[in-house]
DNA sequence: ATAAAAACCGACAGACAATCGGTTTTTACA
DNA sequence: TGTAAAAACCGATTGTCTGTCGGTTTTTAT
């Protein structure tokens, strides 16, 4: 999947407000960038069409929301960039990791080891 | 960076074949598509210039080579698509692994660990 | 010197994001 | 219930990037 700049722009500020509208996108992406209204409504529309976004209807907006969440999205483009380089039969998350791995130094590696531990001690209470 | 189909399967031929010049490129790449030679030529110096090969004159062909290895640019690809969703400050990578780590199963988290142990491993005996 | 081989140049098509003007649809309410 | 305003939707344009090649220039072996 293809994200353009205004698009993440979106996606960011939808995971810092549950739910907004267009013009409310809109009112928030000016402050980074000038796009009319109808850019806007056009990349939302595009987020929405994507599978991204999900939205309801309130008075005569809708409504929109991040159906993803960072992690997810994060996650599905890193399946994306590495699929293609991964055997078939291998985890591409995986070998996404191994790949990494050695470009990490010390610290980072300990980081890691412990958000392994967390992860294992989040499923144990659950 | 984005790298197209076909520039994918040249950089998947020369992670195999350490140096090739164009005509073997073309050679290989006709095993899974009949682009022409210049096809394979475009793609092949778009690699180039992307700092993604290296070559040098033999004869009178270039010899391209692969100038980062498979993990080198799967660790770049990750890092690209992390890098917009990432706060400043933050390990990128450390971040695309915590986004991965919650979607893993145990048998991956255990694979994963062992990584790292080989990892660390490596490192003392270096 | 020259012919063959390879590199290089330029052009075009096809995706896709960003952009926005203009039209249609919806809805609140006078 | 007719209408104005708001929002959604449509269509067109621009720019970037990959795939695609034809044609020209450069290089090199003989």
């Amino acid at each position: 999947m293809q994200l353009g700049e205004l698009e993440k722009q979106v996606l960011k500020y939808l995971w810092k407000n549950a739910e907004a509208d267009v013009k409310q996108v809109h009112q928030a992406m000016s402050q980074k960038r000038q796009s009319s209204l109808n850019t806007v409504q056009s990349a939302v529309e595009r987020l929405f069409r994507k599978g991204l976004l999900t939205r309801r209807k309130l008075g005569h907006a809708f409504l929109y929301q991040a159906k993803v969440d960072k992690e997810g999205l994060i996650s599905q483009l890193i399946e994306t960039v590495t699929n293609d380089f991964v055997e078939k039969g291998e985890s591409s998350l995986l070998a996404a990791f191994s790949s990494v791995s050695s470009r990490m130094d010390e610290s980072e590696l300990d980081a890691l080891e412990r958000l392994i531990e967390q992860q294992r001690a989040l499923r144990k209470s659950q």
